[in-house]
DNA sequence: AAACACACTAGAATAATTCTAAACTATTGA
DNA sequence: TCAATAGTTTAGAATTATTCTAGTGTGTTT
């Protein structure tokens, strides 16, 4: 009882710093999502994850809230494969390793990698962020 | 009329040393792809110019080309949004600028830019191909 | 507790892509 | 040269992921 009262607290308390009112529906994802270690999810990933729960919450409640949490900065979005976007609960510095026959993500973190020589951006343009995909088979 | 002929002898050279038919549509997408220097389409932009220059290609031919070739090693695939698939006739050592306003794409070359530090994948597995996307805003 | 702004939802709509099955065409070998 | 055949193209339907719409519900402020 008290440690549920700590985790939900603690996800509004999130919610809240974040600039977003703490819904039943944020309160209850940002639970699944940041409750225990860094993972990736997909909207429907996380769906299914919720209704399992019995948790009742639309589908495109869950799209609207994985945006406004990227936007937001709690989660940032990984693009690997046309036509799935995975979210990340890791907002840090790293990269993945993706794995194409089973299309899972695993982390790369960010000391272990290094890019250089990126070139200047266009003019007027600023680098908003390096993305990179290291993209495994079976050998 | 000599130098028609030679584009189109060149494109089926290209094609059937990838083991693809030269059939007409692939001999004319070819030509397009591959006549001038390095570029990016997506499937939709690839057959609104084929399209424009009285060429009678399906957008499902247009699909089944693209990946044929990107198989085939003539193109590959940069995915940087999610829904949006980018083939790229430049297939060398290089990465990618993406203009996050635009969607468009420019070249880094492969020379200017370094990955470093990626840690050893999960074993049976092979790295097949490491993608650098730097993301630009307008600053 | 009322009022307001914001958020949620089901279901429809959209967009990109893939599938299907029938019609066509390049290649092969007689 | 001409079938046979194996691979290719196509229109249109189907699928998949995602976004939109507009009506209902809820958190916040006073």
């Amino acid at each position: 009882m008290v440690r549920a009262m700590r985790d939900h607290s603690k996800a509004v308390e999130r919610l809240r710093a974040a600039g977003l009112r703490p819904t039943r529906q944020r309160v209850e994802l940002a639970g699944l999502l940041f409750k225990g270690p860094h993972r990736h999810v997909t909207a429907e990933s996380l769906h299914e994850e919720a209704s399992g729960q019995e948790m009742k919450i639309s589908l495109a409640t869950i799209y609207n809230t994985l945006h406004q949490f990227t936007h937001a900065g709690l989660l940032r979005q990984v693009v690997v494969d046309a036509a799935r976007g995975y979210f990340d609960t890791n907002t840090g510095d790293h990269q993945h390793f993706f794995l194409e026959e089973e299309g899972r993500l695993i982390d790369i973190p960010g000391e272990a990698i290094a890019v250089s020589g990126i070139p200047a951006p266009p003019p007027g343009m600023a680098v908003d962020r390096v993305d990179v995909v290291v993209r495994v088979k079976r050998s």
